[in-house]
DNA sequence: CACATACATTTGTATATACAAATATTGTTT
DNA sequence: AAACAATATTTGTATATACAAATGTATGTG
C-alpha cells in the first residue's frame, strides 16, 4: 500500500500525518474485506461483532449494558442493533426476572450455525489481510498499537 | 492500550484477529480526538480533508471527481459534502465552461482562513496522540502499515 | 411510605453514509 | 444529424449512527 499513490498526491506528507491517513487507508480496506466476507449473511461487523460476544458467554445471558461494554466500537444504540438479529433469528430477548430495568440476551442455535459459517468466512479474509506478514510483523505492530 | 482491558475479555486472543480489533480501537481513538479537535470550527473530518485538497490546488479548480479520487475515505456523495462547505461559505461552486458537465470547486478566503486554525488545533491532537512515539516508532509503523 | 435519585433501556430526531436511479452534457458512430 | 454510449453530477431512498429526551424500574432517605 503506497499512501501517496492512493491519494494522488506528489509531494511527501510529514511522518505524524502520514500516518494517520496510512491508519484511516489500511482501516478503510480491513472494514471492505471483512464487510465483503459477511456479505453472505446479511450481518454488519456490529451485529457479527455483538453475535460473538453473546458466544463467548456461554449460554449465560447478556443484557445491553454488558454488550455496550465489551464491543469494540461503542455504539449509542444497542437496543436496534439487537433488534436486528432478533428479526434474523440469530438471537432471543426478554425481560430480567430478578431486575425488569434489564433485558437477557442469548444467542440461538441458528446464531451460533451462522456465526460458525461467518467465522471461517472470517478466516479466509484474514489470509488475505495478512498475506504480507508473519509472526514477528504482526507482533511488532500490536506493540507500536500500544503505545496509542 | 490494553486491548483484552478495553473490550472487557479475560482469555488471549490470537495475533490475528487482535491485531484487528486493536487497529479499529487506536481508529476509533484517533477518529475521537482528531473530531474533537475540529469540532470547534463545526467541520467533519471528511470536510477538512476536502478543504485541505482544495488548498493543495493552489487556486486551479477542482471538480468532483477530483476531490472523490483523492479523498482518503471515498464518499458515494462528495455533492452534499460540498454543500456544507459552501453553506458555511468555505468554498465557492460554478458550472465549468469548458465542459458544462463538471463543476469547479475553489477554497474561499474564509475557507483558507478557518483552515489555518484547523491546522493548528489539529497540530495539538497530533501531539496528544502522539505523545508515546519517537520518529523511529513512526517510520517503523509505516514500513508495517504498508504491507496491509 | 412518599420522594428524589440512579439505573437500564427505548424512542425520537437529526445527520451521515451507501447504493441505485435519474438528469444533463459531451463524444462517437453510422 | 439522429442514435447511442460515455461522463459528471445530482437526487431519491434506505440504512446507519450520534445525541438527547422519555419511559419504566429499582433503591435509598427522611
Amino acid at each position: 500500500m503506497n499512501v501517496e499513490e492512493i491519494i494522488k498526491t506528489s509531494k511527501e506528507i510529514p511522518l505524524e500525518p502520514r500516518t494517520l491517513i496510512h491508519m484511516q487507508l489500511v482501516h478503510n480496506k480491513i472494514n471492505e474485506t471483512m464487510n465483503s466476507a459477511l456479505k453472505p449473511f446479511e450481518v454488519s461487523l456490529q451485529q457479527f461483532n455483538v453475535l460473538r460476544i453473546l458466544r463467548g458467554q456461554k449460554g449465560q445471558p447478556a443484557n445491553l449494558s454488558t454488550l455496550n461494554e465489551r464491543m469494540v466500537t461503542k455504539m449509542s444504540n444497542t437496543t436496534r442493533l439487537v433488534d436486528k438479529l432478533l428479526i434474523k433469528g440469530f438471537v432471543d430477548r426478554a425481560v430480567c426476572p430478578s431486575n425488569r430495568r434489564k433485558v437477557e440476551i442469548v444467542i440461538t442455535e441458528s446464531g451460533l450455525k451462522a456465526l460458525e459459517q461467518m467465522d471461517a468466512s472470517l478466516e479466509k479474509a484474514h489470509e488475505e489481510i495478512y498475506q504480507n506478514f508473519n509472526t514477528e510483523d504482526l507482533e511488532k505492530l500490536n506493540e507500536l498499537l500500544d503505545k496509542f
